[in-house]
DNA sequence: ATATTTGTTTAGAATTGTTCTAAACTGTTG
DNA sequence: CAACAGTTTAGAACAATTCTAAACAAATAT
């Protein structure tokens, strides 16, 4: 029963990913779709290549650490994922698109996100002549608090 | 009287290089010293270990890219630089290591600071509970206008 | 001054995260 | 279902960084 229902749920899954996937130009392959299982199954997540790798192959997912990294990088060109800055020996990837703010925990390495109308930043300075702002990262380390 | 002058500023920086080393309980060595020279020259700066190795071995310093490795991770340990999170794949570290933020420009790949009195934060979110700020990056990527 | 100790530098190897290559494979379209 | 174009993959390649251990230099004690 239980692994019917299973089978049922990623199938509905599978139908919105694909439409998903097609929406942006990417062809739905069996990869790409176990990938987006795991990445969109409704709340959002911080990846990085490496960690969503571990856990396809932990779910029985067959799929390349290369194949993982060109996903991560398609659905990012695409705008179904967001590149985040927080660590220069590893790119991270953040399910939310929309724009808010991390607040990255030093001592565990743990990233969760600022809701966007928790942080405000009024004053945004002066630009330098001719540029324009193409986007903001807030990013608010933190730390136990002794 | 060129290279005399440069030899006596030379040894004026050094005297006060010296120290700054000594300062933070590091030995003033020949290495550390021309590194020094070439940071903590008046102006902040915004460097790469290889961009800074290829600037000293251009000045003709004789120094090998692990030492320059060394030299900066030690100096930001020290509190005499500030690493920067700008771009995954290269570390950034900056000569101003008081609190501001910056601009990069994702069109040319420069980094400008953003002076601290320009950007305001005033509405700082709820830290998760437990949790102290240990520091704030704010990093606005620029553009040119079209 | 000199010897001894301890910290530093370095070349080169090793490691790590990521991208590339080219051959096998699979969606998609006609 | 044939043909094409896009995709996956293992493994090689690459780039940034760190490690190793031997030579060297600054500090300290003699």
């Amino acid at each position: 029963m239980d692994k019917l229902n299973t089978r049922i749920d990623q199938n509905d899954n599978y139908q919105s990913l694909t439409n998903k996937l097609r929406g942006v130009g990417l062809r739905a392959t069996r990869q790409r779709l176990d990938i987006g299982s795991l990445l969109f199954s409704g709340k959002n997540r911080h990846v990085t290549a490496e960690s969503l790798h571990d856990e396809a192959v932990a779910s029985g997912m067959k799929i390349s650490l290369a194949t993982i990294y060109n996903a991560l990088n398609q659905f990012t060109d695409a705008g179904l994922l967001r590149e985040v800055l927080i660590d220069p020996s590893r790119t991270y990837f953040d399910t939310n698109t929309s724009s808010h703010h991390h607040f990255f925990n030093i001592d565990n390495g743990q990233l969760t996100d600022i809701p966007n109308e928790e942080i405000n930043l009024p004053g945004l300075p002066n630009l330098p002549e001719g540029q324009i702002i193409d986007g903001v990262d807030i990013l608010i380390r933190i730390k136990p608090e002794d």
